[in-house]
DNA sequence: GCCAACGTTGGC
DNA sequence: GCCAACGTTGGC
């Protein structure tokens, strides 16, 4: 099964936020690489959640694909910073997911512990310059981040 | 708040 | 199709 990993920024929408919400629309990606992996999405498939922009950045808790890629609403509401005038009607550019919280890590598993762990060295989140807000996560690393804050990938 | 890295836009 | 200008992301 894939794996992904979701940023998003606390201060706007963090791990808890989506534990007391329950579920969530996974709207506003603006990025044509970040869209086309909300669109290999399939139910089930585990993600990442990490946050940007935080002190400290980091992943903070899990969470699953419950919807798979389906319109982003906002692209075509006029009040959103979201809208894109430019998407067709007939073929949306931009795609959402929803997700669903699974377990919070028991601590926030920094980007410096990521960097941190030999699985990890390839991954994009690692390399400098890298901004895409979603990507795809290998069972090793995913495995890895797990277990690096005392969690069984086989149990949750 | 700074700024490097990167994606997008638009003039030509 | 090139590429400079611009806007955004995101770590620090």
């Amino acid at each position: 099964m894939p794996h992904w990993l979701l940023k998003s920024e606390p201060d706007v929408f963090g791990y808890p936020d989506l534990q007391r919400v329950g579920r969530e629309p996974w709207n506003g990606v603006r990025n044509y690489q970040a869209r086309n992996h909300l669109r290999a999405m399939r139910v089930g498939d585990l993600c990442l959640f990490y946050h940007s922009n935080a002190k400290p950045t980091g992943i903070a808790g899990i969470a699953r694909v419950s919807v798979e890629a389906h319109p982003d609403n906002l692209q075509f509401d006029p009040a959103s910073p979201y809208h894109d005038p430019k998407s067709p009607l007939d073929t949306p550019r931009w795609s959402m997911v929803e997700v669903v919280p699974v377990r919070a890590f028991p601590r926030v598993l920094t980007l410096d512990a990521l960097r941190g762990l030999p699985e990890w060295a390839e991954s994009p989140l690692i390399r400098k310059g890298t901004r895409l807000s979603v990507l795809p996560v290998t069972d090793t690393e995913f495995r890895a981040a797990l277990a690096a804050v005392g969690l069984d990938a086989d149990t949750l």
